[in-house]
DNA sequence: CAGAATTTTTTTGAGGCTCGAAAAAATGGA
DNA sequence: TCCATTTTTTCGAGCCTCAAAAAAATTCTG
């Protein structure tokens, strides 16, 4: 089953702990990385000597901060910019968007598109995205052999290998694999990564006080996704990305959800749903392809202007998250929430019936102190995770080869 | 943050890996071992004559098998029923039962006890535990010191360190922190469980083919409980023992559960549920405090043999329960399930509407190819569970120290 | 401004661990 | 009895980490 520990993996596994420390730390001296990583003065120096003749890490200018203290002063470790790079492809509801990324986290280049992903066929769909990354990669300002990795982000449901697509709301498509397309295309690795678990990895790079071990990202857009973290992983599926939070049952029997079933959470609290109770269509109407953001705000400030259907549709969405994130807390414990999305600049709306909701429920026992943070705009959150998701795969799997960076954990987040 | 490897680990890890091995296997070779680990015949030579001469494992009887093949006859390798002795302490309705377990799992001590729980004081709850446990210290088969640990395990909530029951409903009292108790009092290292959490351990020990690294186990009784082992891990959550399937919401602001809240799962699938709508008491009715195992089997019988109230309760339950995991599969993908549990000699009565509910949901997507195990008793089940549990941190923590076996985490399972 | 004090980093030697190869042990078959 | 076969042990090599000492690079002090 699990297997044992031979003696070189000792060696790779501390490798990958030092990049991991100067990629948290940013500048940190073989001194502090000492401190965090436990390993010993000897050892940091020996490892990082070797890291620096390979040319992944770099001594930092000694300039930098006119150093107070006295004794021999620290020299900043930091990653070498050009190590490597990787790529970032995130497709959305009729947008495509790319960056290439530097080693040091820095964007190189970048370039976004519209599509119209509901109708496009699905070569067409393939072709666009492989044309995107193929007109980056020959950017005079790439390397392209430097570029080491490729991650790929899409709302809907990937498979656990972090391989394909299995469904997804921004197109009538299903199962289409691209990471192996991409690979195959480009020679790349490539990893398809769900979109709601980038947002969650990008808020722990973003906030590692507040999103550290135990945490919840809520997409509240024109469906509702969810990325979680729970200690100190990234949680998934067993078969597929998993964490399909909009379509825990709210109402058995209720309101028709996109995905052809009823009573899910996402038919309360979708942009869709709330459009269609604001509009007062009744239960059974058929959800709309899509709401635009400038529609789901005038939507806002109507309800918040008088009362009525736009006021209660808000408030049904608020009691239907509340008793979805109740049940989710009867599973895993109450953990602080990011909402994220249109949705999230009227979380005032929201945010009453949701409480009152949630304290109706075992997981809401506590409910006063759990906490919401609000970010409107989830697409440089979802570019940020996928970034630093492809990054740490090249710390992990080329530069300290032999660490497996399992796909479909999350492993590697920290 | 996550501390590097030293040297010494290696050792102790591979230690572990090979106790591990033994007690998996019952009386591996080295040979066998040196495959399942993936260490070196040498290594595996050196670590275990380490192991015999400490006294942990033993060699077999080379007589055991007449091997018919050529070539020096394997010799096996087993755990040492000396080396060390567990506790298992289980404490459920009205039922006190512990066991002492030689180190290869052979039971060579045991009592069981009525007591009437619900109305207990706390200093006589706490009180009959110790006092238990002293006698069967006392007991002249027994060698004091060679006890190791002591595993406890209670229905209802316990904390993430596995130290304190939070709440049982099994007794009105609250926060006992059975494990510091029995560790003050006997000096012996002391961990409080989840009883449905020991039922998953169980199975895993059980029947390592079904129930490998993803199943759910299910307690049908008063209460719901459930244990759940995800990507062979046995999930916890983040704070307290987790899992509370039973209090996840079916119908918002539905049926009265014990719990004091409305709608919950165990509020349609609990025995007190299913009594209370075969009896036609109105779902606002106030939980009776007990239904006797006859009692149940008795309405079973009447639902069987005629449609009733009886039948429709047993379908409420169903569908309770086929919601309920609907939206569990809908976070984490199907997996195998085993009721637990004297309702689940009425699986029969509950299966069709508990089919039918989850079809309607995500996670039903596959529901015909989701199938169930039943197990109407679970007491030996959680025994067995704690016992397993017990001996695998004595075989972490006592014989190969170093390796930290977390409380919470289901590392240890395996 | 020189030397002392201080802090960081590198060097060195010791000790441990795993591994592969070879040797030893234990058995069945000819 | 001796050979073939399989398991187990032994042995030396190669790494890795660690602690301690040495070296390096500063600031402080008189």
């Amino acid at each position: 089953m699990s297997v044992g520990i031979r003696h070189d993996d000792l060696r790779r596994r501390n490798r990958a702990m030092v990049i991991a420390a100067v990629r948290r730390a940013g500048q940190p001296s073989r001194t502090e990385i000492a401190a965090t990583t436990g390993l010993s003065h000897s050892t940091i120096s020996a490892i990082s000597a070797d890291l620096i003749g390979e040319g992944i890490l770099a001594e930092g200018k000694p300039s930098d901060t006119g150093s107070l203290k006295r004794g021999r002063p620290q020299v900043g470790l930091g990653l070498n910019p050009e190590a490597a790079a990787v790529m970032t492809v995130v497709l959305s509801l009729n947008f495509l968007s790319v960056t290439v990324i530097d080693y040091a986290g820095q964007v190189i280049s970048e370039e976004q598109r519209r599509l119209d992903t509901l109708t496009m066929s699905r070569e067409a769909l393939i072709g666009e995205c492989v044309a995107i990354v193929r007109r980056r990669l020959d950017d005079p300002d790439i390397d392209v052999r430097s570029v080491a990795r490729i991650a790929l982000a899409i709302q809907g449901i990937t498979d656990t290998d972090a391989r394909a697509m299995l469904w997804s709301p921004i197109t009538p498509q299903t199962d289409i694999a691209f990471a192996d397309i991409l690979e195959a295309e480009f020679g790349i690795p490539a990893t398809m990564e769900n979109d709601c678990n980038m947002m969650a990895v990008a808020l722990r790079w973003r906030d590692p006080e507040r999103y550290r071990d135990d945490f919840i990202a809520i997409l509240l857009s024109h469906g509702i996704g969810m990325g979680l973290v729970l200690k100190g992983e990234l949680f998934t599926g067993t078969h597929s990305s998993g964490g399909e939070f909009g379509h825990m049952i709210h109402r058995p029997g209720g309101a028709l959800c996109r995905c052809g079933r009823r009573g899910c959470v996402e038919a309360y609290a979708g942009n869709y749903a709330i459009w269609r109770n604001a509009k007062q269509l009744g239960e059974d109407t058929e959800p709309v392809a899509d709401v635009s953001d400038a529609q789901m705000r005038a939507l806002a400030a109507t309800a918040r202007e008088r009362d009525g259907p736009e006021r209660e549709a808000y408030r049904k969405a608020g009691e239907a998250l509340g008793y979805g994130l109740g049940s989710l807390f009867a599973l895993i414990d109450p953990a602080p929430v990011a909402m994220v999305g249109v949705s999230a600049a009227a979380f005032d709306l929201i945010e009453p019936a949701l409480r009152e909701a949630i304290a109706q429920t075992a997981g809401g026992q506590h409910s006063k102190s759990i906490s919401f943070d609000t970010e409107p705009n989830e697409l440089p959150l979802i570019r940020e995770g996928c970034a630093m998701r492809a990054l740490t795969f090249v710390d992990q799997e080329i530069f300290a080869p032999g660490v497996p960076a399992r796909a479909g954990s999350g492993k590697n987040v920290a």
